[in-house]
DNA sequence: CTGAAAGCGCTAACAC
DNA sequence: GTGTTAGCGCTTTCAG
């Protein structure tokens, strides 16, 4: 582990001042093609690697982009990170990824560390946040965006779609083909702004459509198969002929359930999704579900955090469209009860 | 976006020399309780956030770990980087991640980056990496492993399973129940060690039970379930009674594709896959497969970089075990071909 | 126990 | 065009 050749080695070689590196290196300023050339030379025959560390800190930016994500087990953050990320790469920006909840105590911890890292822009998920975690990050002139969600009024800017509307077409759809008794599987409506939306977007179009259907009716789960499998056992006991889920994961789960109960879908339930992972598509039958896009989604706030840093400007939220893809596991509501 | 306060401010609120002030923050060396509080009083009071790239630049120690994983699309690669994070973390690093695959032009810049930004140690999945790449690393200082592979011979430590032999008791779980005619979806071995040792270990376990098997009989594919399902129809031409997949994504398309056409999974056909994700369990049939415990490799891959930059020694490499899980979508192998 | 001072590797004015 | 010179914020001898 002898010490790596620094700008200060190039330069002498080169017969050059480390300003000169400098210059070539970043491509900045105006250096004769000779020196140049020099100092390319230099450069690869000690195979000189900058330092970003001394850069961040002489420039007072760092290059990294920062991405806290409740988890990593849910194929949609891993496709919406994969966005952000390759942006990221293309910008010539580095990712730094925590996992961690809002939810948990950990959160504003590791919100700091990010601080400390010297982040020039960070994307959470959701708008349930500390206070406090907003203000540390003003404070330390870190940008930051909130996806998964849009909410014109949040405290940081949004890009995201809107949960509740999403819900609406689902509700629509359902509606349309004369679905009047529905179950919902909901994630944690406690700690998930999202899943909380989803919620209210469902009760609030039912409504609108003139359908009665209680809070109580919705069945909270942590967002995994196996929680789901079980859960769907409480959200059909009534007469339902739709079952509208907090997202697809949660929707595999009651379309295992129904699949080895021998419970045909859609005709005796419809059963619907949100988030339109890769595998939604490729069921029988297909699953009907919300199609997020979380890949652009990331894409857009790496974009957007980056364009804020470098333009000294603020990040511009944006609402992203959502679609129903209405596919096989919903069709016309049967009288045929459970 | 007015400065952060620095050591410096903390140092002269307390009326103290910036040297306390890194004391009490690192921990380090002996402070009265008397400083010990006004400092501490004044970093809160300033909501003092220490610069970890100063910190990275006095130290020559980052506190990061960098790694590069070939998609996060894969379930198994989440779980994976879910298992290095979170020991990461616990430990007080940050991980700096990069997807890009090691059959990319841009795979050797992502490893430059990594070194720029002075990551204390590298994760790379599978050993087929440019001699370039591990000569650099080794160059900088920077502590590599690679992983989802063993192999003692390695360029650099492995922390990770023996793919070839884990395909062993996938073969031998099968002869055992008869099979001799066998197809094999595989993912791209030009590009892909792991799935290579996969390959040559079902072929080699194959002939060691002295059933013959030719290369041509593995049908290569990307790994998407939309792929395999297509690839399917090449690799069941014959009147083989099992079909091995390289992972359980192959395997998925394979099983829905069964399903589709009405062909009984394992009655007439017995799948098998590789990785046990989520899904696998609550398939029905549930799927026959290998469980590699991503997480865990994860997080020992983190604890062995970490171990190995503290301790100033080399990365220790280990070899994971691996398990077959026999589910449903294996069964005795039938005369009723297809 | 605590402070002073010398860097860590790089960039950015400012001179020449 | 190119070199000089201050730092960026932190840790770490070394004195005291």
């Amino acid at each position: 582990m002898s010490k790596l050749p620094t700008q200060n080695d190039v330069a002498r070689l080169a017969g050059v001042s480390t300003a000169t590196v400098s210059r070539v290196v970043n491509g900045r300023g105006i250096v004769s093609p000779t020196i140049h050339d020099r100092v390319v030379q230099a450069i690869d025959t000690l195979q000189y690697v900058p330092n970003a560390g001394a850069r961040a800190l002489a420039m007072q930016r760092s290059g990294t982009l920062g991405a806290i994500i409740p988890t990593l087990n849910n194929a949609i953050f891993a496709e919406g990170i994969n966005g952000f990320e390759r942006v990221a790469q293309q910008l010539g920006y580095s990712l730094i990824l925590s996992v961690s909840d809002p939810s948990s105590d950990w959160h504003a911890e590791q919100v700091r560390k990010m601080i400390e890292r010297g982040v020039d822009g960070l994307l959470l998920v959701g708008n349930d946040h500390d206070q406090e975690v907003f203000e540390r990050l003003d404070k330390a002139g870190v940008r930051c965006v909130c996806t998964w969600a849009f909410d014109e009024h949040a405290r940081a800017p949004n890009i995201g779609f809107d949960n509740a509307t999403a819900m609406y077409s689902v509700i629509d759809h359902l509606v349309e083909q004369g679905h009047r008794h529905f179950g919902m599987l909901a994630g944690m409506t406690a700690t998930n702004d999202r899943a909380r939306h989803r919620v209210e977007g469902v009760i609030a179009r039912l409504n609108h459509h003139g359908i009665a259907f209680e809070a109580r009716r919705v069945v909270e789960v942590e967002y995994s198969i196996a929680q789901s499998r079980k859960a769907f056992w409480q959200a059909i006991d009534n007469d339902i002929t739709a079952l509208v889920c907090g997202n697809d994961v949660l929707a595999y789960g009651a379309w295992l359930e129904a699949q080895a109960m021998g419970l045909d879908v859609p005709e005796q339930l419809s059963i619907t999704g949100f988030d339109d992972l890769a595998l939604s598509a490729e069921l029988t039958p297909a699953l009907t579900t919300i199609q997020v896009g979380a890949d652009i989604m990331g894409a857009e706030a790496a974009r957007a955090l980056i364009a804020a840093t470098e333009q000294q400007t603020s990040v511009v939220g944006k609402c992203l469209p959502t679609r129903l893809v209405a596919r096989e596991s919903t069709g016309p509501a049967n009288v045929v009860h459970l």
